[in-house]
RNA sequence: GGGCGGAUAGCUCAGUGGGAGAGCGUCGGCCUUACAAGCCGAAGGUCACAGGUUCGAAACCUGUUCCGCCCA
């Protein structure tokens, strides 16, 4: 491609589509199956179908994306999978949204329709997000894009299902669920969320039934007291150690139940005395289950009262509740009410309040699965990064709990069990059986609960690769390298793909799980609808481009902290882009058509010299943070030394070699020097900003294919040259000195100056002759003079850069007292400075205790500190003189 | 109750044992032919508080206060 000139300025919006297509077109996100080469596997974590892309997945799939793309680059065979979730109760929760607008119930429709509907609903929606994905930039390979309820993941899910039940680890029985009286279903434990809430403790009174007075309980929740079946006490609770063997009535319905001693019991809560409620409390449960206490369920599955509610039988639990305490109120049952901040569970998919109720459903037993999952973290076969999940991960692990896999939705994998009608045979198998295997009855009924929708994703890592199938892609592919995910998924999903991927491949899913941050506000709150402060990440990418949001969102990125975006941020990285494009359309403007990029040991300037030596240092650090997952360091490399390096002070100092070269040889080696960088600069950021780059790259001379073809760079340390690095450093320093005095005496960049620089450093001033060109650019000076000993003229400003004096003769407009107030100004921050040095200097624990080269450091620094000092104290002197 | 994390410039955040930094914002000066989405300069900090370790602490230890999250 010939080399143009780039337009002035970037313009995102006319090139991320054309080389978004352009890079599916040539296949370039597809892995090969035949190549032995080194293998790079991810598999994303797949959104919601009923999702839209917010920040939380930009984040994600840009640190996917770029460990995708520089892998690639390093010369990996890169496969990263991406595909959707059917997210049971959400998507059946908006399917019945769109239903309600049609005045239809589902109920009204019926199962097998509603279904139906779904799927129509997905065919036609579920696709969005996907192509949202794409807009990001995403290197996914779409060819093998899956859902979780495609032909193959059923499979998978059926085989899993039938294999742990098989093993016995899935079982079905009586205990107590969460209960969502809104979704109609149960949930698993960690479907709760628990927040605090103002209640109420009330004080109840239970009769003796010897009529020998009562006993007051406490509770949040008097309404179960109607399906209370014991009061507990402490063992040891000397208030309550006349009790054993009393009975005691429930209130209103006057049931006879007894007092229980049990050490569960907080003395310190309450009155020490518990109400029991096995049917509606977790922990009520297992008491009950101790003591052999009878079950009464008091609410239903709607959230309203049962007929063993007695007299509220129909009541909402919230109305009962109300009426209970002004009816126990009414027979003097009621002792107290107490405020009481308390935490209240809600479903996590509507924020209605659970039920814990007793209810038939099926279970992982998963204390066997959790084991090798908690031992290949502990042997550190999967590490977690970073590592202070670890503890987190251990933790839940060990405390883990069966696991309620059934819910009473439509909408997900049906439970693949069915029930004979004449024995209530239990049968569990792939395939739709024809008769009882235990009485032959040919009467079966299927099970109607469908899966928990995290039970299918857990399968996601082998699933998606073909499993139960033996395919390449397993073998190939698993375990992946990387998992890229929020902490807020680490137990629903991750800890259940270490269990799941364990014990049915025999492996880890993954080696490393790298897990990020959730994205906030500017405040730190989390984006909500409902509290408007969403930043859309499309709307962004419309306004800003990809390229700058994704840059946004890996600069914030620091381990192990939330991110606080602000639409200000995207905006400010959009200028670094621009700035790219721009340093892109210099050097173009500058490149004859056949330049190449060339760098040589000892070839070129100081300045090339220079800038490639930081360079190789560039890469490395970058290279070096992109392998431990600090995106965010390797980012800010990248940015400083393109901004701060590359276009202010490289492409300055060689304008002067590139528009009047003292020989033609010397501007071709800056060319190629200049041509070298700037493709290095794009193929380091390429996995950061892949549009831009990719545009700039294809505008280079003899470039053909995809930058991401292109191999990442590698450092040269033949290129790096700290004498060099030191020189620029003292050049630069000059002209900043100089630029400092200009802009505090208030000389405008039009007005040239005069500058002197004396120095005994004979080989100092060699430099300075050799740069001179670029420091009078750079510094606005019209006459450089450079001598060993220069008498300080009158009226004019001075300065001190490493042991030069600089002087900037001002005749007319110099005003000694603007000078003067510049001088006491810098003696005092060199006094200041000098005074915390020598401080250190006259300690002789630390002349004796601090490492040698600490103190010959401090040395020397307290010798230029006074060396500086001195100077400028001369130079005030004589300021004062002049205005006497 | 248990665990994790945070408190550094006006804002958002880097910095983990030897000279307090960046971006944005602010102030002053510039249309210097890559870039005004830019350039140059400047101001701005008791590194939450109190102890301790150390020659030396923003960093390490202990405690306190406040904020966030997870689990029970």
């Amino acid at each position: 491609m010939a080399t143009k000139l780039l337009d002035k300025g970037y313009a995102p919006e006319k090139v991320e589509e054309k080389w978004y297509q352009y890079w599916v077109s040539q296949g370039l996100f597809r892995p090969s199956l035949e190549e032995k080469k080194k293998v790079f596997s991810m598999v994303a974590p797949p959104p919601n179908v009923t999702g839209s892309l917010h920040m939380g997945h930009a984040l994600n799939s840009t640190l996917q994306d770029i460990l995708a793309r520089y892998k690639k680059m390093l010369g990996y065979n890169v496969l990263w999978v991406p595909g959707t979730d059917h997210a049971g109760i959400a998507t059946q929760n908006v399917v019945e949204r769109e239903l309600a607008k049609e005045g239809i119930s589902r109920q009204e429709l019926g199962r097998e329709e509603f279904i139906k509907r779904v799927w129509q609903w997905k065919e036609e929606y579920g696709n969005r997000i996907i192509n949202q994905l794409k807009r990001l930039g995403c290197a996914c390979d779409w060819s093998r894009q899956r859902f979780t309820m495609d032909e193959g993941f059923s499979r998978a899910v059926k085989e899993v299902f039938v294999r742990l039940y098989e093993e016995g680890l899935i079982y079905r029985g009586d205990y107590i669920i969460n209960w969502c009286p809104r979704c109609q279903t149960a949930l698993a434990d960690l479907e709760v969320e628990h927040e605090e809430e103002e209640g109420a403790l009330y004080y109840i009174r239970y009769l003796r039934t010897d009529g020998q007075g009562y006993v007051t309980v406490a509770t949040t929740r008097p309404e179960t007291l109607l399906g209370d079946t014991a009061v507990a006490v402490h063992p040891e609770d000397e208030r309550y150690q006349h009790l054993k063997g009393v009975k005691v009535f429930v209130p209103v319905v006057q049931r006879e139940v007894p007092i229980i001693f049990d050490p569960y019991v907080d003395r310190e809560f309450g009155t020490g005395a518990l109400k029991v409620t096995p049917a509606h409390d977790p922990n009520d449960f297992e008491l009950g289950n101790k003591h052999n206490l009878p079950r009464v369920k008091v609410i239903d599955e709607t959230g309203h009262m049962t007929p063993e509610a007695g007299p509220y039988v129909g009541l909402d639990r919230f109305s009962c509740r109300k009426k209970i305490v002004v009816d126990l109120e009414k027979q003097g049952l009621l002792e107290r009410i107490e405020p009481i901040k308390h935490s209240v569970g809600h479903c996590y998919r509507c924020k209605t309040i659970v039920e814990p109720m007793v209810s038939k459903q099926w279970f992982v037993r998963t204390k066997p699965l959790a084991e090798p999952a908690l031992a290949a973290v502990k042997e550190g076969r999967t590490r977690l990064i970073p590592a202070n999940w670890d503890k987190t991960y251990y933790e839940w692990m060990e405390n883990i709990r069966d696991w309620c896999i059934s819910r009473q939705i439509w909408w997900g994998h049906r439970i693949p069990a069915w029930y004979c009608t004449q024995c209530d045979e239990i049968i569990v198998a792939k395939e739709t059986p024809t008769s009882c295997p235990k009485c032959g009855g040919r009467e079966l009924k299927p099970e109607t609960d469908v899966l928990d929708t995290w039970f299918s994703s857990a399968l996601w890592p082998f699933g998606t690769l073909g499993w139960p199938d033996e395919t390449e892609e397993l073998k190939c592919f698993y375990p992946t390298s990387v998992l890229v995910t929020g902490f807020d998924i680490l137990f629903f999903w991750v800890a259940r793909m270490m269990m799941m991927g364990l014990h049915f491949i025999g492996e880890v899913p993954f080696y490393n799980v790298y897990i990020h941050a959730l994205v906030r506000d500017e405040k730190g709150e989390k984006m909500s609808k409902t509290k408007g402060n969403v930043i859309d990440p499309l709307d962004m990418i419309a306004k800003y481009g990809t390229d700058a949001l994704r840059f946004t969102l890996v600069s914030l990125a620091a381990q192990g902290r939330d991110i606080r975006l602000s639409e200000k941020r995207i905006e400010g990285y959009r200028h670094f882009m621009n700035k790219l494009w721009n340093a892109a359309r210099f050097t173009l403007m500058n490149l004859e058509k056949d330049t190449e990029p060339k760098a040589e040991a000892g070839q070129g300037k100081t300045a090339d010299l220079w800038i490639l030596s930081r360079l190789q240092t560039v890469i490395t650090e970058v290279r070096q943070n992109l392998d431990v997952y600090e995106f965010d360091k390797a980012a800010y490399s990248l940015y400083h030394f393109v901004w701060h390096e590359f276009c202010d002070w490289y492409l300055e100092w060689v304008k002067p070699t590139l528009y009047h070269p003292a020989t033609p040889q010397e501007k071709e080696i800056t060319q190629g020097v200049l041509l070298y960088v700037l493709s290095a600069i794009l193929k380091l950021l390429h996995p950061f900003i892949p549009f831009v780059t990719e545009e700039i790259w294809q505008h280079l001379p003899y470039t053909q294919d995809s930058i991401l073809e292109a191999p990442y760079p590698q450092p040269r340390p033949e290129l790096i040259k700290t004498s060099v690095v030191t020189e620029m450093e003292t050049m630069i320093g000059l002209v900043k000195t100089i630029r400092n005095m200009r802009g505090e005496i208030g000389i405008p960049p039009n007005v040239k100056v005069d500058i002197i620089v004396s120095t005994p450093r004979q080989d100092i001033l060699t430099q300075i002759e050799k740069h001179k060109e670029p420091i009078c650019r750079l510094g606005g000076i019209k006459g450089l003079t450079l001598s060993v000993h220069a008498e300080r003229p009158s009226y004019a400003s001075a300065a001190v850069w490493q042991g030069m004096d600089i002087y900037m003769p001002l005749k007319g407009i110099f005003d000694p007292k603007v000078e003067e107030r510049r001088l006491n100004k810098e003696i005092d921050k060199v006094s200041h400075e000098l005074a915390m040095v020598q401080r250190k200097l006259t300690n002789q624990d630390f002349l004796n205790k601090a490492p040698k080269a600490v103190v010959e450091k401090e040395q020397a620094k307290a010798a230029q500190l006074e060396e500086k000092l001195q100077k400028l104290k001369a130079n005030l002197e004589r300021i004062k003189g002049i205005q006497e």
